[in-house]
DNA sequence: ATATAATATTGCTGAATAGTAATATTGTCA
DNA sequence: TGACAATATTACTATTCAGCAATATTATAT
């Protein structure tokens, strides 16, 4: 755990990869990879975009290290390849929740 | 913890706060609040950014729900509203630092 | 009241980027 | 080889937004 402030360098790498997450369209991709790697038309029809679309944020997911690609024959599949970002999201969903509980209970009491 | 599907909307939310935590000045702010609440212009000079871009930056911080805002007299101080983002920046350094270091046994392998 | 300090807001500019249509690339199969 | 399917890339548009200078607001103090 470091106990030291933050360089600019480092507060750069760590807002690059928090703003790859930023994106729903990413995110929808990254939870559809969840359960099994699957290949680009796969995601294409899960994940409700168009193939262009679905290539360039893949593209996106794999230069910053998330996703690992494997070509087999005409299929490229796409798989995770860090596990953390579920963590991550975990974190957030969490937090997004019991937000919307604390506002429920607010909501209610003044009722 | 949910198994399901997260739909568009709570994509979107999740979306919209990793994309408050995708900006160096943001989580520079964060950090220096991290050990103690600080009025603007404190936060002004450890920042090292402008008056008015920090005054806009804790203006999106605080619309986000990380931080509260407390007025004493003339000063406007400001403090973390949910530690989480702790949880969220560790994880995050600690992920970039097992990058590195993987990087790095590469790297030293090959020569 | 008026001057001054602290903070917020406004209007702007430049840069980044999601999504799209069209096209290019890569691989398979006949 | 040529046709076809899967994926990637290109060029573009529209939107978003960080940072800035200038100005407005809010509170203190004399």
């Amino acid at each position: 755990m470091p106990k030291a402030m933050l360089d600019q360098n480092q507060l750069r790498m760590i807002a690059k990869l928090f703003s790859v997450l930023a994106e729903p369209t990413r995110l929808d991709i990254l939870q559809h990879l969840k359960k099994k790697p699957l290949s680009v038309n796969q995601i294409v029809e899960v994940a409700g975009a168009k193939q262009a679309n679905v290539s360039k944020q893949l593209g996106i997911l794999h230069d910053a290290g998330l996703l690992q690609r494997e070509r087999l024959g005409n299929l490229v599949y796409y798989k995770i390849a860090d596990p953390v970002i579920f963590d991550l999201c975990s974190l957030v969903c969490s937090k997004l929740r019991k937000d919307a509980e604390i506002q429920l209970a607010a909501f209610a009491k003044q009722r």
